[in-house]
DNA sequence: TTTAGTATCACTAGTTTTAGTTATTTCAAA
DNA sequence: TTTGAAATAACTAAAACTAGTGATACTAAA
């Protein structure tokens, strides 16, 4: 038996969420609220499996809702539900640690099935959020324009990221300080930058040095 | 009408697959394969606009597949397909922009539901999967480390990270050579480090810096 | 009201980086 | 086999960084 708590303004779609919710009968809701305003306590006392969490709620929204359950009783799992139009809600919900986000318009068996999948320790999302999310992870991931440095420039890169000294790089790499200088100068000209600062800086973002 | 091109080395697998794709009146598979060896031919001449792929394949697998098909196809969708849900194998797949990975035991009408949803832009997750790729978003975006970094610090840093010289940062700041220095050197006992690259490094990996 | 932290600035001296030019060897590709 | 890239190295001079000490002014907290 899956317990559930719905927190939605709207009290009809929560009345509906209700009913649609008792027709499984693995399923039961256990109490419904407007907001996220007394969200800890409620939790406190009903301590439900799972969570449906609207987004857009007055007072304290679904997002610090998520946040406050997730930081306090993260055994609890929570699901959002969005019209959806705004990736940073999104992010900002997953950061937050929800187990699941549909759309407010998913059908009726797919929500069902989705509970029972979160609550089993699964995660759901419908395909546009999905792909948002990929997309996003894509974007922060992206594999690095090729700027042809080679294994030894790399290597010296790493190094001074690293907070070693031209010197020390030399003596790590069994090469003299002049080789080192000339690798760097070269790093510098393959990177269009001309200091040290910059280098890095781009190594990392580019994921050229871990 | 949907085509599709299916990629696996289980032949009687293949044939299954290709059966179940001809229930839906929809869906048309208009090929397969044993793997990746001709998939840019492959593409060239069918030009499918979704692709199933198995990710165990042997000589050149699906990750690599998928790599090529996005690099040079990348209006044709590819839906991943596993036994294991490998954290490595999913991560490879998604940064190579495979737009759905599902398991291999997912059920018949999900199967074709989720190439549907694909082709028409969504992107799909089978649960576990999901939880996996929330997860690892959640841990790449783990907020910092407190350093106390003040806001001039944090300033300074920046511009350092983007190339500036001490001598530019003062003249964008409004403020001398020395004070910049003054900062550096705070900066530097805050971050326990010696040197503007380590001290870019830290600031970059641990977000105190965009 | 004392204290701690931030922000500002100065001077110095030693160290390091940057950038210029030049050159040799090796190795793989055209 | 010629060519070109990579790796190595040297020399130099200017510019920049590092790190030490010390000082003033302001603000907020204890």
């Amino acid at each position: 038996m899956i317990h559930i708590v719905i927190y939605d303004d709207n009290i009809s779609r929560r009345k509906m969420l209700t009913e649609l919710i008792s027709l499984n009968t693995e399923l039961i809701c256990i109490g419904g609220f407007d907001d996220c305003s007394n969200v800890l306590n409620e939790m406190e006392t009903l301590h439900p499996d799972v969570v449906l969490m609207d987004i857009e709620m007055p007072n304290v929204n679904g997002i610090v809702g998520v946040r406050l359950i997730k930081k306090n009783f993260p055994e609890i799992k929570v699901i959002m539900q969005t019209v959806f139009d705004d990736d940073e809600k999104i992010f900002a919900a997953i950061q937050a640690g929800a187990e699941g986000y549909i759309l407010k318009n998913t059908g009726a068996d797919k929500l069902l099935q989705s509970i029972v999948e979160v609550h089993s320790g699964g995660a759901i999302m419908t395909p546009s959020v999905a792909i948002k999310v990929m997309k996003f992870f894509n974007q922060h991931n992206q594999t690095e324009i090729n700027y042809n440095l080679t294994q030894k420039e790399k290597e010296v890169l790493i190094h001074l990221s690293n907070g070693l000294s031209y010197k020390m790089v030399a003596n790590k790499m069994d090469i003299t300080y002049n080789t080192v200088n000339s690798h760097v100068k070269k790093i510098y000209q393959k990177l269009h930058v001309n200091s040290i600062g910059e280098a890095i800086s781009m190594a990392i973002k580019n994921k050229i040095v871990e």
